[in-house]
DNA sequence: TTTAGCACTCTCACCTTGAGAGTGCTAAAA
DNA sequence: TTTTAGCACTCTCAAGGTGAGAGTGCTAAA
């Protein structure tokens, strides 16, 4: 399918049109608006082999075009210009990250108020997230009787805590050795090192070092660490979402952990560190979504740790503008996650 | 304002049938659905008493009625039933709960996601937190350069964790020494008596002491801890949420954090633990909160942690289901908290 | 005090209608 | 060959009209 310059000009504009105004762009109305030099029949002609490619639709035989799926495809890969952002608005958030306590979640937390403020839509953004469990730090901390608490550090920063119960009562002090004994012996090691370590443990040691090892394995085998949403409210404002039903679908993918889980591991999973996925429309496969476009950024350092951010806003989003912004963010995170948290 | 037995039994029937059906009530329809032994006309001149009692309300001179806020009210007050939940979903939702890994974290999450499903409506747990900041444990790990990870356990279980920056490179030998120390030497002291401690440390201990008062100093100020939440896609389902800027409005306190702080901070703050709140139509306080209902709960341990949890539904809600359950969490999250986290 | 009966009111679903916007096609102009 | 003016046609949408249905208040009788 190749395209004409003045088709690309039209396709352009119509999708321009659309996202602005959410209502069928006419021939005639496009001439106007954008005092196009050529006459209303001319673009019917153009539209009307645009809709042949499948590029634009007509809701009704005397309505005026709408972009398909595929039409925001070829956009978002052919047209879509990438402008960047605004200086100006990468000092703001730039600033805002560095005025921000220092710390993970709070980046974390920020980088998803941003994305969702700046694309005024949902973002969500995962916690960054190391493929392999690789062993840095423990603690433990009597609370009460049997009760300890148990404070994972592993490679690159990712934090558990977890209240395990002993067969018996034992001393902080107590604790506070083993501890740091564990924690000597097995840094910089990953599950199974620290398996064949076991032997060298007393009995507390060895169901210490277990509970240590279920709970490496179970990080491990999660795809990615907490997710931070916000701005699902932005997408109510949408009208395409005005019947509360559409939107209630689409919202629901980010709130079930397990639904979003698995879309980010069939999509932005496979992308690399600083590349762009966009999903339109559910892309056939997700029913839910069929109302909507995700833009996908995966951030981080590209051979231990990595998260995801995304934006999910109406398919009729600003592409160029959101593109922009979640590569920004991302890059941003990048730096933050390398520049702390790397080994 | 005294009401006839009849006058009750009427006004708990229209809410009743109204809460099912989301319309106006009529006379009629309401004596033939419940096999009243009166005329539909007798049904009428009560209705009519309560309309100028202002518990009902005619959205049109010939429609039904349909319950005042001030009648939902008094229903909450004076006539809902406290039947407790069913013994077998008490069991689902305790065998839930022992089933989880033994982590507030996850608790607090199940909380929220038990009371979404079980009321199917928008559901929120705050993380217990204490008034005031009791030091525990102190734990510094290096990470890179002048880097290090601070994480600071407090009496009763709350953890932070922060990257703080050193004004040069330190051993990870020494830092633990200087955890150790700060730890054994601050174990269940507050801001103040640890401001106090600051003179016994060296340089280094200084800074590390100053960063740790200053973090312990904002969590005794945030009213509350982390905030959970789920099933906010469940409130769009709510024929009075069909157009989506209402729902917009009610969904967007949950999602303003500050917003959310407010709210809880002039309500449930005040109540005791065991107690249950149910604010009805924002109480003329809360505008966006016109349509809905929040019900809502303090758990914990009175004197030391206490969070809150809440259902944020339509106001024509079932507010003896809603109530019973909320009720039952707060007890269990009550029991796990006392159980694990108590000094 | 309760109820049957009645006149009245208001909504809602349904239909019709006309304006407006858009289309495709054709034939003439460039 | 490409572009454009013109025209007949199509479809939506808002506005207005209509009747069924549900509900009400009032009155007079039980």
């Amino acid at each position: 399918m190749q395209l004409t310059d003045r088709q690309k000009l039209i396709l352009t504009l119509i999708i321009h049109e659309h996202i602005r105004t959410a209502q069928p762009v006419g021939s005639k109305s496009l001439v106007e608006k954008y005092n196009l030099a050529m006459s209303s029949a001319t673009v019917r002609n153009e539209m009307s082999a645009l809709t042949d490619y499948e590029l634009l639709r007509q809701p009704h035989t005397s309505a005026g075009r709408v972009p398909t799926e595929e039409g925001y495809r070829f956009f978002v890969g052919n047209l879509v210009q990438k402008s960047g952002l605004p200086t100006n608005t990468r000092r703001t958030i730039t600033h805002q990250f560095y005025q921000s306590r220092q710390d993970i979640e709070q980046w974390l937390r920020l980088a998803a108020s941003v994305l969702a403020n700046q694309s005024q839509a949902a973002s969500l953004v995962t916690a960054p997230h190391a493929e392999k469990a690789i062993f840095k730090h423990l603690e433990l901390i009597a609370t009460r009787g049997r009760q300890v608490l148990m404070v994972l550090v592993l490679m690159g920063g990712e934090i558990r805590q977890q209240f395990i119960s002993l067969s018996e009562p034992v001393s902080q002090d107590r604790l506070s050795v083993i501890a740091a004994q564990i924690s000597n012996m097995c840094t910089r090691c990953d599950v199974e090192k620290i398996s064949r370590m076991r032997f060298q443990m007393d009995s507390l040691g060895k169901d210490i070092l277990d509970i240590l090892i279920a709970e490496m394995t179970l990080i491990e085998e999660s795809t990615t660490g907490e997710i931070y949403l916000d701005g699902m409210t932005n997408v109510l404002s949408e009208p395409e979402f005005a019947e509360s039903d559409e939107a209630r679908q689409a919202l629901h993918i980010l709130e079930e952990r397990s639904l979003l889980e698995n879309l980010l591991a069939s999509t932005v999973m496979n992308t690399d560190v600083g590349g762009i996925q966009v999903l339109i429309g559910g892309e056939g496969t997700w029913q839910e979504l069929r109302q909507c476009s995700i833009v996908l950024a995966r951030y981080g350092d590209p051979n231990t740790l990595t998260g995801s951010i995304g934006v999910l806003g109406p398919i009729r989003m600003p592409y160029d503008r959101t593109i922009s912004t979640v590569r920004f963010v991302a890059n941003v995170l990048s730096d933050l996650v390398t520049e702390t948290l790397a080994v």
